[in-house]
DNA sequence: TACCCGTGTTTACAGGTTTTTCACAACTCT
DNA sequence: AGAGTTGTGAAAAACCTGTAAACACGGGTA
């Protein structure tokens, strides 16, 4: 495989930021922009705990407001999304009064 | 390893106060914030006897009021789940009258 | 212009988790 | 034993998260 290769697969996910893709199976995931940038966030920390703070300045471009839900709304629907797609998979973890964290594995 | 990780093992206990999570063998705990900022304190001043005016201090922001128990309560629940992932160790030592104290080892 | 449609944003509320508080048991020290 | 401390389960209160729904907006089309 080429070195530098900014695509990735975990399990049966692939990740293609450049291409503004991500794909379960070869198949395209219909993702809205918002819902892409924020799976990228979460795929490019793997195994990290990444804040609401994080997560909305990586994909908003700024921190959120005061009692700004958004983020909580974009995981809920990526979820969806994954979940339709990968029923038996959990990709996305919740922390209690932090944030949530990707995991391929456990 | 790089000079200046701010994680570190004790033993089989790891903490990383940046990415809020405890280890053990690898595996992190699942501690609520309160139980980790708890434990992040203690880890911090290894061997040295903590008051619980400078447990609650550091873990609520302020002193505790007048018959507090909560930094009993968070050490206990701190205990049962360091002592779940650590069967063997004893990691917290109370001090009768003062507070307690973090040792790693005896 | 008027009507859809898809996306993004915000709000509301149910449900879940954590934190706080309380009560009593267990322990320590004299 | 008696007084003061600490350990801990459980209930109450506070707080946080999941998610549907309402609203806003722009582009496309009739």
């Amino acid at each position: 495989m080429a070195v530098g290769s900014a695509s990735d697969k975990t399990g049966r996910l692939e990740v293609r930021p450049e291409e503004h893709a991500a794909l379960v199976d070869g198949r395209p995931l219909s993702l809205t922009v918002r819902e892409l940038q924020l799976l990228v966030t979460l795929w490019s920390n793997p195994q990290r705990i990444l804040t609401r703070e994080e997560l909305h300045t990586s994909v908003w471009g700024t921190p959120p407001r005061r009692d700004d839900r958004s983020v909580d709304v974009y995981v809920s629907r990526l979820r969806a999304k994954l979940g339709a797609a990968l029923p038996d998979q959990k990709l996305i973890y919740t922390h209690n009064g932090i944030g949530y964290r990707f995991s391929p594995d456990g």
